[in-house]
DNA sequence: CCACTATATCGATAATTATCGATATGTGCA
DNA sequence: TGCACATATCGATAATTATCGATATAGTGG
C-alpha cells in the first residue's frame, strides 16, 4: 500500500529530496544526479541509517511504485518515478478529496 | 502524522463513505446525516470492527484533522473536515508532487 | 438517584513495521 | 580467479500499530 510507504518520515523525506538531487545529495562519482538518480550510498551519508535500511527503503519505494531504480555498474541508482507520484496523488485525491460537488 | 490516520485501509474507508453519508450509512434516529454526520454506532455496524476500535479510529482520523466530531445528546457524529482534508492533500502535493518544472 | 444507551478510555496481546548486523550477490579490476 | 566495493537480502529484536474486552464517562428518561 502506497500510503503505508509514505507513512514513515525518512522514506516520505527522501522521495522530496529526489525533486532536486543537486540540492540534497553530493555529487557521486559515477553518474548525473538528475538523469541517472541517486544511487544508495549518497542517499545513506544524508538518512544517517544503515546501509540495509536504506536499501529497503528504496525498495519499498519502488515497489509502491514511487521511484525506479537503474543499475550502473556497481551501483544502484534510484530517481523518482514522476508518472507514478502523479498517479497516486491523483488516486488519493478521488478516494478522500471533495469530488465533484455542484453549487446550482 | 496523518499520512499513518490514511495508511490504515478501515480509516482511509470511513473517510471515503463520509462523502456520501446517505449512500454508505443506514439513517440514524437522530441527526441528519448530511448536515450533522454519522454516529460512532452506525459506522460501527458498517464495519464490522469492535466499538472502541471503531471509537479509536475516528479520534486517530479527528487529532489528523480530517474529520470533526460533534456531539447531540449522547451521540457523537462525525463529519468530514473538507477544508482540512484539502490542506493536507495540498501539502501533500507541494511535498511529494512534481511542483514547479520550467519548460523553456 | 437509577437503569439504559452511546461513546471514550484503559490495559493487554497479536500483528506489523523499524532497524540493525551479518551475510549473500553482483560488478569492476588486478 | 580473487579481492574490494556497492547493494540486496536474511534473521533477529525493538518499537509501533491493531484490536479486543473491560471499564469509565456522559447523557436520557423515569
Amino acid at each position: 500500500m502506497i500510503l503505508k510507504a509514505l507513512a514513515n518520515p525518512i522514506r516520505l523525506q527522501i522521495l522530496n529530496w529526489l525533486r532536486e538531487p543537486h540540492r540534497y545529495f553530493s555529487d557521486q562519482e559515477v553518474g548525473d544526479l538528475d538523469a541517472d538518480g541517486v544511487c544508495v550510498s549518497v542517499i545513506q551519508r544524508r538518512v544517517n541509517l544503515s546501509q540495509s535500511t536504506v536499501s529497503q527503503y528504496l525498495t519499498e519505494l519502488q515497489r509502491a511504485g514511487l521511484v525506479q531504480s537503474k543499475r550502473i555498474g556497481q551501483w544502484t541508482y534510484y530517481r523518482r518515478d514522476e508518472a507514478g507520484i502523479r498517479r497516486f496523488l491523483d488516486e488519493l485525491e478521488r478516494v478522500i478529496g471533495q469530488g465533484e460537488e455542484r453549487t446550482s
